[in-house]
DNA sequence: GGCCAATGTCAAGCAATATTTACATAAAGA
DNA sequence: TCTTTATGTAAATATTGCTTGACATTGGCC
């Protein structure tokens, strides 16, 4: 699933490591849903949602037909 | 994580059945978001919100601090 | 070139989610 | 009462999400 983390992040000039700290996730994770490794659960995309004041659904693209 | 389902399914006269076959899951996967035992995945709520035409803030609840 | 910060990637392991199969319970109707 | 339909629940298994630790790559700056 697409997601626009990259461009969140860029937009405050965070690191991935910053956004991390402030989910309290490893920068690991973080790199691996940006890189579409795999997605979030659904209570850490809340949490993503929460901070970045957008819903799921404008941070996370659906692609299923 | 609190949600909507029972509701939603209410509302349109669907069985947990009803609404596991529309979703390509279990009846038990159903039975057990609606028990609040698990969250879905992201696609799976991205599916369920797709179906009832509404957010995922809408039918998921964020309790979270 | 050498240094440093940021990012990308891999592997091993644990925890959470999702599956199947099966059985129990409750409510409604004949 | 018997049957049927819907829901609740449990155990075993598979898959996914997330972790730590380590190392490679990239780009900017000195």
């Amino acid at each position: 699933m697409k997601n626009r983390l990259k461009v969140l992040r860029a937009e405050r000039d965070w690191t991935q490591a910053d956004l991390a700290n402030k989910l309290d996730v490893s920068r690991q994770t973080i790199n691996s849903i940006e890189k579409d490794k795999y997605d979030p659960s659904l209570p850490l995309a809340f949490k993503i949602a929460r901070l970045f004041q957008q819903s799921i659904e404008s941070i996370f693209l659906d692609n299923e037909a």
